[in-house]
DNA sequence: AATATACAGTGTATTTATTACACTAAGTAA
DNA sequence: TTACTTAGTGTAATAAATACACTGTATATT
């Protein structure tokens, strides 16, 4: 069957943007690269696409290699296919971003031999990106600032219980613009979204906040229009 | 170089929608498939990219052979990768959707072997479609409507010089739902984006509307949010 | 115990946007 | 002249967005 096909020398990878949010900082987690091309460089963790797996299994992979964790959220945003963009060949990139809770650092697994080290790093201090990758990544930070205002999306950067001033925080570190506290709140608590623990938060040296859940089963699939700040 | 690259038996292809707008019906070319898999199907237009041309290229190709058409507008909407997409082995799909303008039937070109005949279908009487075809169709459509209230995409399905009513009649089709006359023109002058031509319709057998031509110079990026009606 | 600090938490008035709603005007066709 | 068909128009009511500043409460410091 496969011989209908012509060949053509292409791959296929993927190319994550993993977005953490960290003490107030939005995060993305580059690596050093190990190899020719582009050795020494910062990158966009990414990866061929075997034959086996979807594009969404191998993105989920990917992440699995880099930090151990399962079950993040992930979503593909494009697909970027010039036909310079490689050095070595034809390869097309799948890219994804993914949104994860940051606890401190998150263990970073060991790498293979494609990277020498990964770090988290603010998003307002890249270093100069290998490949496309500050394409791919300006395109990634876009989507993210238009889903915010559409979907749930800050609840995955943050704990499980959170306050209304870290979800504020997330909004507006994404968003990249201060916002109105009352205003957020009142918006924020209108949309029936966040559940009330009665619980406050612990060990900090000041008065503590109220911790909120976000309550799934409340949230229909979009927020009715726009969120606007 | 290439050499560094395993090798997998992998490709890509392209597929598009093809939307089009006439007598008041949203439309999307089909064509029916003269070879297997799928034969005597119904299904998008599609083709393997080659190696020589970027994502872009390989959409615009596409339609340039369907439609002898160029500088149409096409945006890519996401990438289909699942391993058992297609029977003859892995094939990752990047799909396109394109807007055109149908002054009643746009002259479709011969059809290479791959495909018996093309046809303008309305998207609400869309036949079985081949592959997984009509999953991309839905996830096409609910694109352009998201797009609709945040981009001026209406107006690449229009002639040059168009109505306010027909601009209301591709939001209604788009969107699914009528919408208020007086509300919608109100909403649409405030953007200041169509001028008025000082013309009126010709040859109708009833009072001539206003002729609008969409001015790109006064649009900025966006609308400033989303369009609600 | 008193005080300073740091952040939590709250309400109102103004402006702007959205919605709902129905008739007259103008041209064509019979 | 009349009937028909679509063009074109405004207002009032409701809802949403914005701008804005002080008090409350826990902790830390002296």
């Amino acid at each position: 069957m496969k011989e209908l096909l012509p060949h053509f020398n292409s791959h296929f990878s993927i190319d994550c943007i993993l977005f953490g949010f960290d003490e107030g900082e939005l995060k993305v987690l580059l690596i050093e690269r190990n190899e020719e091309p582009f050795k020494d460089w910062w990158a966009l963790p990414g990866n061929l696409v075997s034959e086996s797996e979807s594009l969404d299994q191998s993105a989920s992979r990917i992440l699995h290699e880099l930090t151990g964790l399962d079950n993040v959220f992930m979503e593909q945003f494009y697909t970027f296919g010039d036909v310079g963009r490689h050095p070595q060949g034809r390869i097309i990139s799948v890219a994804y971003y993914a949104l994860l809770r940051l606890g401190g650092d998150k263990a970073l697994k060991p790498l293979s031999t494609y990277a020498k080290q990964a770090h988290w790093i603010n998003v307002n201090e890249l270093p100069q990106l290998a490949f496309d990758h500050q394409k791919i990544f300006d395109q990634g930070l876009e989507k993210i600032k238009r889903r915010i205002k559409h979907q749930p999306i800050a609840f995955e950067l943050l704990p499980e219980k959170f306050t209304l001033t870290q979800l504020q925080n997330v909004y507006e570190v994404i968003l990249g613009k201060k916002l109105d506290k009352r205003n957020f709140r009142k918006k924020m608590l209108s949309f029936s979204v966040l559940k009330d623990l009665n619980e406050k938060q612990k060990g900090v040296s000041f008065r503590a906040a109220t911790l909120y859940r976000f309550d799934k089963r409340k949230y229909g699939k979009l927020f009715a229009k726009e969120i606007s700040f």
